[in-house]
DNA sequence: TTGTAAGCGTTATCAC
DNA sequence: GTGATAACGCTTACAA
């Protein structure tokens, strides 16, 4: 049933044999940095082919402390749009050689684990995508780590020793909440995730002073417990419930595309509204069905590809060519407002 | 700005030497298994602690020829339910103490250059959840490879040297077949996937063969070029473009849920049918938005922990509980049909 | 129960 | 440009 027939493993020593070369050479041949005459790579690579010759890359990294390997930590397994993340960043890194380890972190408490894990398998970087890694659990795990570098993707840290990759909240925010001012809405509603993210967006304190400067009044908000759609739907189902034409507000302004998918249904379908006549509603993320017709998600959109190239940047040890933090996105206008 | 304070690495010498041990003995510590007084363990694991020891699962893997490293090769990041089964596996196979290599598959030709790279990683497992990979693919990839063990997941495959992890998909179509046949429908129009898709799902066949067999006339079938909705949604609208009532099918049964949800977006919002009344559909899979009002979408859920459990049991290399293409999962009946 | 010695397949260093 | 030799940190015998 099970095939054990695995071919034995041909050594760079049994390609250094049958070319009659040293096993040094057999390596260098295999990197195109090497310094090495042409004659003696072909003859090298006939004899690679001809065995089934790969180099271990298990033992490479042993030798050389370079595991080229990459943990991804991963907690919201529930958000497609971490399916278009891990999409470009496996792909992307894959282009440039690292291999990606993908960690289901359960929860804070198991991120210290997943860390672990991953300082376990010695790899070049761990890269947070998940949102519940607050700087407590960072801090715990920048203590007991080995892990050479700790970069929070799409997200802002505090912690002076990650990484942060990500657009410029601030901006970005500013640009929803102008493009809604502009639009004249009147009663604006803010949609936050869970407030025990430290590390968090600064979404939520960026529209609320923009609105607050603009119109000298202050704009409500309603955390919802988890980056959940589900969550978002009870919420606003709850929060908007027999309210008039006259004192509900008038835009829902989501901390991302699945409070703002949630959002939108409950508006529908629990309370019979109809976006964006009734209410409109914007989100972040431009995540796979923002642009659905169930949606037509006015959102932003985050330079992922670019940010990602910033990533391999700074695993490359270079310098990279946009400030980390500063990555500028574009507002993606649709008919939900 | 980058970190590179790391720690130089603790071996197991030096906890040996700190804990008046051998290495052997701080190795022996470290697997619950092992033969070793609970004194010395103490000593030991005190050793450990204080120098902030960890084993190197590299080295580890190197000398013992087990990397406990599953790679999962996935090409398909359009579809969310591919979200639902990297959750399951990457949370179950952690549970067990493997680790998961991502490996994003471009298409049928880079499946072999990836499954290369999951090679030189000495990976116990390729778990295969595409659906490129044809069986030419995976001949040429079971003749390069230094993979121990190729398994498909959630689907069959007719290669004998590869392992199918999988439910009965001729039973599951038939549970569907006998519902849509039990609730009435007279037009059924099946909407398939690719049809270059060689290791493919039986899920067609059965429909039509069954829908043969019980109506006595033949049920027409579309393909769609890939499992992705927007090209559903292209598709259906084009097919049904200009049907009346009487001559237009009055369900669409779909082979999984991507292209249900496109179909039903296509009925909606191009032709302005209404589902079911005006025409029913059903899909496949369970995906995640399979349940939201939008959808309220008949389907099929596979039971996915059950089948990873047998991956697990499988890469343990124990007998398997269940037949490993016999998993049985269960019609959910929502709205759609 | 514990220790010793010889690998595992690379890379790094330094000669030639 | 090429080759010997010593790491890298662990596991697998086998011996004590």
């Amino acid at each position: 049933m099970t095939q054990d027939d695995f071919t034995e493993t041909v050594t760079a020593d049994d390609v250094a044999t049958l070319a009659g070369v040293s096993r040094w050479t057999v390596n260098r041949a295999f990197k195109p940095e090497a310094s090495i005459s042409e004659k003696t790579r072909t003859k090298v690579m006939a004899a690679a082919q001809q065995l089934g010759y790969v180099p271990d890359l298990q033992a490479a990294s042993l030798a050389s402390d370079r595991s080229n390997l990459v943990a991804l930590l991963v907690d919201d397994f529930a958000n497609p749009h971490k399916l278009v993340m891990m999409e470009k960043l496996t792909r992307i890194l894959r282009q440039n050689r690292w291999d990606t380890l993908l960690v289901n972190t359960l929860d804070a408490e198991d991120a210290t684990s997943a860390l672990l894990t991953a300082s376990q398998r010695r790899v070049d970087a761990a890269v947070l995508i998940g949102v519940q890694f607050d700087d407590q659990v960072l801090k715990t795990a920048l203590g007991a780590r080995r892990v050479r570098k700790l970069i929070l993707f799409a997200r802002q840290s505090e912690n002076p020793n990650t990484i942060s990759i990500c657009c410029d909240d601030q901006a970005a925010m500013t640009t929803i909440a102008d493009y809604v001012i502009a639009q004249g809405y009147q009663r604006p509603l803010f949609l936050a995730g869970p407030q025990t993210v430290s590390a968090h967006l600064h979404r939520k304190e960026t529209f609320v002073a923009r609105w607050q400067a603009a119109k000298d009044h202050p704009c409500p908000v309603i955390p919802v417990g988890a980056y959940d759609p589900d969550l978002a739907y009870q919420t606003v189902a709850e929060r908007l419930q027999g309210l008039t034409d006259s004192n509900r507000p008038d835009v829902l302004v989501c901390e991302n595309d699945a409070l703002a998918m949630g959002a939108i249904d409950a508006l529908r379908y629990e309370l019979g509204l109809q976006v964006p006549q009734d209410i409109a509603v914007t989100g972040f993320d431009d995540a796979p069905l923002a642009a659905s017709p169930h949606y037509r998600l006015t959102t932003y959109r985050q330079p992922l590809a670019d940010m990602v190239q910033g990533l391999v940047q700074v695993l490359k040890g270079e310098t990279p060519d946009t400030p980390l933090t500063g990555f500028e996105g574009e507002l993606i206008i649709r008919a939900s407002a």
